[in-house]
RNA sequence: GGGCGGAUAGCUCAGCGGUAGAGCGGCGCCUUUACACGGCGCGGGCCGGGGGUUCGAAUCCCUCUCCGCCCACCA
């Protein structure tokens, strides 16, 4: 990338930054070849391209996998020790080291620059042509400036906000988790019916899956227009074990056909629990804590209201310090033992709500946390997505649909370790509670800052946590807040005005699809709020690699290909072809034989390059003395012509980044040409002497070739610039075919064109017929043959007879045992034709 | 429950209004001086089912059935 060149010769590719947790998989080697194809072509159109690369290497993939790499844990309880070195030898079953926060972020550092090495040798391998210059990790000084002043700027903007309020929580991570991150799985479950009784008499029975949070019932619920309890609407109820006083509600959120159609609302069982609580100001009581055990709380005091308090603490007792799974097991003993179960417990599958990477199910908890505006910005943020061209179009009802389904602003804070801090202070008061209404912020220029390591400006160190004081924010931003600035970075916003209106919008975003809530999407809203632009002009999007069952690969479901001993078995090339063959967004089969097919095509590149440049050596010509306007002979001119349409065809193709099409299309033409034309022009190019026949035959043979190359370029980088290295670097300046010009139909304007005709359709015919006739006779290709009889229309035996000693000769025909004569084939065929094979070679 | 894709030869897929295609696999040949990591040829399909539009439908419309994915408050 030349960033002195203008804006519009530049094309900007916004590289997703891969995830340096592990390792790379086939379905990243197929998505990033994808664009790769792409900015190969724009690279020989001439374009100014930049195409960078980074890393992510924050966040938590990075510290789980540290975790498993070296064996460590951070303990917020230990101090720094500058002399501490991970160890490698530990064994599987040893437990996991202690460490400080610093020493294990340092650990994360070295773990991801082994695995960035790997990462970088697979790439270059692959052939992906990024600008390694502009190489970047989201964990360094960079990226990280760059997160925390879009941090900054979107406070100041009042689109960042903290707030104490109910948020998905991963026990197991204990870290706040975005909406993005979330993901439903159906898990066995069961309904438990729970009879409480209503002051002033009668009952009810509520139907819960959730029996544990009894507790933190809060309100019952039912439609307003369900009849079985229209009469209870005002009332109270009285939950059992815990005897607590409870409103019987109307709301239009209860379905009649679920359950017993009344419902317990707790805080907080789910979603609709948080909004209801909300709405209704109801009290909090948070029965579970932050391990996702069941807290030490007291009934009979605030919140935990209870008109029974012996029995409601005793209930409790059996319960405080369980995991939810466990206290489940034993409030329904409990309940039963009560009377208040009513009936047993109806096993049923139900979808619940997980951190995608997590293994228990997500918790509302009540915490502070850091969020993003979205949800006011719907409706701008979906036009956003409008001005975006999808490819292929229809990819946009994805963004559209989650766009619409959102219903949290986006939560940016993690209670983790490994990534980019909040840039945020909060002052302690004389008691050393802190003021999160108005947090002191870092200013632009000291960026990036590690709040937990540095003081605010105007405080020392020595007042960290002290009364009158300071406190950092000890969170980290989800690593979403940093790849969505993925074009900022690149482009350096804020920090080098000139180079970011060089590069942003950016031109095109390739990815996959499954991302498209996440990266591409927090991608959109960046952009939108910072800058009210989109961020990029195009979103291309890779289907997926499914294995044999038509199952996604992923490292999950252990069902991954690895590339390296592909790259191995087939080459680079091989393994390229087999990504460009698919068309984007289509979800394609792994199928190893396709690489066989980029081998082999890519052998027979080698082999018919090696032939052609061959005649042309041996008759010096070059493209000076054998120019595309040498090419007169008929036959040469039609397939002149079919190559000038195959550049018109690929160069459109290419444009509507449908690479897979062109690629076909260039495929088709080069095994035409390798099984025809090659075939039937061999014996004229071979000439002893010099004639215009021969020197049309080696300027097509050149041009061919020349245009072939070109064109198989972005899928086949490396046996196209080995080919083009042994006969055309020298006079393109010994420049790499790369570097163009990519092919163009102004490369036919010496050539008489327009007398194009039915020259070559008729070589191919009569060609082929003599081919069938040696093989049904069982006679190898070059066996002779006696006797030619064609019959055609006289237009076609005009076209035949302008090629006719180049097909004789290919055939081995005998001259004099050929006649042409009139007459159409009934068959509707070209030509009837009559082969009769030599009694001997 | 809503949305988006897909269903074409045994397999993997192109084609997306004008007489059904490729590669692989199968079968049968050919050691030919670019290539046996090759070449030539042959078989093989009510283009998921049913309606409609059209002179004409694999292709456009409706509908149904399967498959995959995304989304949805999950009591």
């Amino acid at each position: 990338w030349d960033p002195a060149r203008r804006r519009d010769e530049t094309f900007v590719i916004d590289t997703p930054p891969p995830t340096v947790s592990g390792s790379l998989h086939i379905g990243h080697v197929f998505s990033y070849t994808h664009a790769d194809l792409i900015a190969r072509f724009q690279r020989m159109r001439g374009k100014n391209v930049a195409f960078p690369i980074g890393w992510d290497d924050n966040g938590l993939p990075t510290e789980r996998r540290v975790q498993i790499v070296l064996g460590l844990r951070p303990n917020t309880k230990l101090a720094y020790d500058p002399h501490w070195q991970p160890r490698r030898d530990k064994k599987a079953d040893e437990p996991l080291e202690d460490v400080s926060p610093q020493n294990f972020i340092e650990a994360c550092k070295l773990v991801m620059s082994e695995d960035e090495a790997v990462f970088e040798a697979l790439w270059r391998r692959l052939g992906l042509s990024y600008d390694w210059t502009q190489l970047y990790r989201t964990i360094a000084d960079h990226p990280r400036r760059i997160a925390q002043l879009s941090f900054l700027d979107l406070y100041a903007k009042r689109e960042a906000y903290s707030k104490f309020a109910p948020t998905m929580w991963d026990v197991d991570d204990q870290t706040a988790v975005a909406q993005a991150e979330t993901e439903d799985r159906e898990q066995p479950g069961a309904y438990h019916d729970l009879r409480f009784s209503v002051l002033g008499g009668g009952e009810l029975t509520i139907s819960t899956t959730r029996p544990e949070l009894l507790g933190a019932c809060v309100a019952v619920v039912a439609h307003p227009d369900d009849e079985r309890y229209r009469a209870l609407f005002g009332k109270t109820a009285r939950t059992p074990l815990f005897h607590a006083p409870v409103p019987i509600v109307a709301s239009a959120h209860a379905d009649p056909e679920k359950g017993t159609g009344i419902l317990m609302v707790c805080t907080f069982g789910d979603q609709a629990d948080v909004e209801f609580w909300r709405a209704q100001s109801l009290p909090l009581r948070q029965l579970i804590g932050p391990d996702g055990r069941m807290r030490r709380v007291v009934f009979g005091e605030a919140p935990f209201a209870s008109e029974d308090a012996a029995r409601a603490r005793a209930a409790w007792a059996e319960l405080e310090g369980k995991t939810v799974k466990q206290a489940r097991a034993k409030i329904v003993e409990l309940l039963r033992a009560d009377g208040a179960l009513v009936g047993e417990p109806r096993a049923i599958t139900h979808p619940v709500k997980f951190y995608e990477r997590g293994s228990r199910p997500l918790e509302f908890l009540p915490t502070r946390q850091w969020f993003v505006r979205i949800l006011v910005h719907r409706d701008a943020l979906l036009e956003q997505g409008r001005k975006i061209e999808w490819h292929p179009a229809h990819m946009r009802a994805r963004y559209e649909n989650w766009v619409q389904g959102l219903n949290q602003d986006w939560c940016v804070s993690r209670q983790r370790f490994s990534g980019v801090p909040f840039p945020v202070w909060y002052r302690l008061d004389a008691q050393g509670r802190p003021d999160h209404e108005r947090p002191l912020l870092a200013r632009a220029e000291e960026l990036p800052v590690d709040p937990r390591l540095q003081p605010p400006t105007g405080y020392g160190e020595a007042q960290r946590g002290q009364p009158g004081g300071f406190i950092g924010d000890a969170d980290v931003m989800d690593t979403w807040a940093t790849s969505s600035m993925s074009p900022q970075i690149m482009s350096h916003w804020t920090l080098d005005p000139a180079r970011h209106a060089q590069l942003f919008p950016m031109d095109m975003r390739p990815q996959a699809h499954e991302i498209i809530r996440t990266w591409l999407f927090y991608t959109v809203v960046k952009a939108y709020l910072h800058e009210r632009e989109i961020p990029w002009k195009h979103a291309v999007i890779s289907g997926w690699i499914l294995d044999p069952d038509r199952k996604k690969m992923s490292k999950s479901k252990g069902n991954v290909t690895t590339p390296a001993h592909l790259l191995d078995q087939h080459s680079a090339d091989a393994v390229r072809y087999w990504a460009a063959r698919a068309r984007l967004g289509v979800d394609t089969t792994f199928d190893e034989q396709v690489m066989k097919l980029g081998k082999r095509l890519a052998t027979k590149l080698v082999n018919a390059g090696r032939f052609a440049i061959l005649q042309l050596e041996r008759a010096g010509a070059t493209p000076e003395t054998h120019p595309a306007s040498a090419i007169s002979h008929p036959l040469d001119v039609d397939f002149a012509a079919r190559l000038r349409e195959l550049v018109a065809r690929a160069t459109a193709s290419f444009e509507e980044f449908e690479y897979a099409a062109a690629l076909q299309a260039t495929e088709e033409a080069f095994w035409d040409f390798c099984d025809n034309y090659l075939e039937i022009v061999k014996v004229r190019a071979y000439a002893e002497s010099p004639s215009p026949e021969q020197r049309s035959a080696l300027a097509t043979l050149q041009l061919a070739l020349r245009v072939f190359l070109r064109l198989f370029a972005p899928a086949l980088p490396f046996v196209s610039d080995e080919i083009w290295s042994w006969r055309f670097a020298a006079s393109a300046g010994g420049r790499s075919i790369h570097s163009g010009p990519w092919p163009s139909v102004e490369e036919f304007a010496g050539i008489s064109l327009e007398r194009a005709g039915r020259a070559y359709a008729a070589a191919c015919e009569i060609s082929t017929r003599i081919r069938g006739a040696k093989t049904s006779a069982k006679k190898s290709l070059r066996w002779p043959v006696a006797r030619l009889e064609v019959r055609g229309a006289e237009p076609d035996l005009a076209a035949l007879r302008t090629v006719l000693p180049d097909v004789l000769a290919a055939g081995v025909v005998d001259t004099a045992g050929c006649r042409l004569s009139a007459g159409a084939p009934s068959d509707g065929a070209i030509f009837a034709t009559e082969v009769e094979l030599a009694t001997a070679s």
